[in-house]
DNA sequence: CGAAGTCTTGACAAGACTCAAACTGGGTGG
DNA sequence: CCACCCAGTTTGAGTCTTGTCAAGACTTCG
């Protein structure tokens, strides 16, 4: 079920620890600061699929970082109704709350099996007070989650259930890849189920799966088996319509002062 | 239409500029930073109810600060539909963006006639690497800003229409007066129409209209001639059920180390 | 007084949800 | 190897919520 891991079984592609000079930790460079973080590392935990990261209600403390894997965050109302609220990939930061709560307001839940990098949130908020360059990515990587949640906001208040459907299935396409512009019949592994699609949504398991069919049928996408393959990336933008600035956050980390191209990822 | 205003017309309600030690500058205290903060105001504006601030696609620069009346934030689609994000309340900062973007990803608008203070985002990001208070309130307020837009994000995917509504009357209500609980038959000012009440929740104004008739023959609330009355907050908090700590970032504008009720404001 | 914006209502249409049932594929245990 | 089970997917029929269209009433303001 969970099972603690050795600090040298990381991978590549966490914040805190590595994928420098792209993640959190490269504002540190080599010096003191980048050792400090990965001292302050609480550890690495594996989890298997289905299993919750905290759960809706607890006390507030750590902050995650996605080595491998797929999560999602998700607010539960009490009549078992629940909204998914945005999907991990790897090498993103998830878990921090405003100061001064005493609760998670929403739970955590790994969709495949994942390795996680763990990281008491008052370490974070005392290398934030001593490196600058630090805290400018730590307030970029929220600045870009809200912008993703108000995108997605948007997309629930206006957009059909076929549009939503469809956005969704671009954005995790460009950003689990990280490449655009998307070619005809491009292929993306993709462990979505269509209940989860529809917490995602705001719709019924039961659209979800019309909606898609239809996707399928007009030959836009094609979701089977954990695969989704983009069959017209054209009218799949065209129902989307993203803007460049929101392609630029899907395929990206974090800010990295001077480099301004996907090139480099 | 647009007027700048003396430095001198400032409410006491400016993150920046005053509103010690709740807002931003508080954590400035009264000495250098103080100066340097008041120091890079771009100026006061004041505009008329249903004025443009900024615009979506506008070039991203300045940082404001609402000193009184109330604004929207908006997202508008190309056919026309628009998703309101968030409404600001005096006290509350918005138009910041992730570095790197080229655009406002959203537009602003005045509900009502409005002072603001405009500060240069640079000015902020330079503020905030010498002053690790400052910066702490600056990240609080865009955790803040997400907790509640996915607060948002819940509501428009699993809510109904009704309890959509409610939710945002029950918000608008706390946040605006900072008080909780409510009691029976309190009026709020509310400069809201119905299809502002329906661009929020993802509604028609039609709709909007039958469920605002439907919690006024049930007793709930009545918004009327932009003014609501909560006739019985007991229902009203059930359909809505906010958590403790979302109530706490309603009634608040900025965490203050060591002050933990709201007795304080 | 007229005009514009907002609110209200009714009748109808459409999109999305509910319920029920059959089908698929992968894993488990006999 | 097969039977079974389970979670996920697919489909159909019927219902209900919400949206659309149209028109009238009420405010506010010039």
């Amino acid at each position: 079920m969970t099972a603690d891991i050795p600090i040298t079984a990381y991978k590549m592609n966490c914040a805190f620890c590595s994928a420098r000079p792209l993640g959190l930790c490269g504002a540190l460079g080599d010096g003191e600061g980048f050792r400090e973080l990965r001292d302050a590392r609480r550890g690495a935990r594996l989890l298997d699929s289905g299993a919750p990261i905290y759960r809706q209600g607890d006390r507030h403390g750590d902050l995650y970082n996605l080595v491998s894997g797929w999560v999602c965050l998700h607010q539960d109302l009490e009549d078992g109704r629940r909204q998914i609220l945005r999907f991990i990939l790897p090498g993103e930061l998830f878990g921090q709350e405003p100061a001064g709560m005493t609760s998670m307001s929403h739970a955590s839940q790994a969709l495949t099996n994942i390795s996680l990098c763990v990281i008491p949130a008052e370490r974070v908020t005392d290398l934030r007070a001593r490196y600058p360059g630090f805290s400018d990515r730590f307030v970029w990587m929220l600045e870009r989650d809200n912008h993703l949640t108000m995108d997605h906001l948007t997309s629930l208040g206006q957009r059909s259930a076929l549009e939503r459907v469809a956005h969704l299935m671009l954005e995790l396409a460009v950003r689990s890849s990280r490449r655009y512009p998307l070619a005809p019949g491009d292929r993306f592994k993709m462990p979505l189920t269509q209940p989860l699609i529809a917490d995602a949504t705001g719709l019924t398991p039961i659209h979800v799966n019309r909606m898609l069919r239809r996707l399928r049928e007009d030959h836009i996408l094609d979701l089977r088996n954990g695969a989704l393959t983009v069959l017209d990336p054209g009218r799949l933008e065209a129902m989307v319509g993203p803007s460049e600035d929101l392609v630029r956050l899907w395929t990206r980390y974090a800010i990295v002062e001077g480099l301004d191209h996907d090139e480099h990822y």
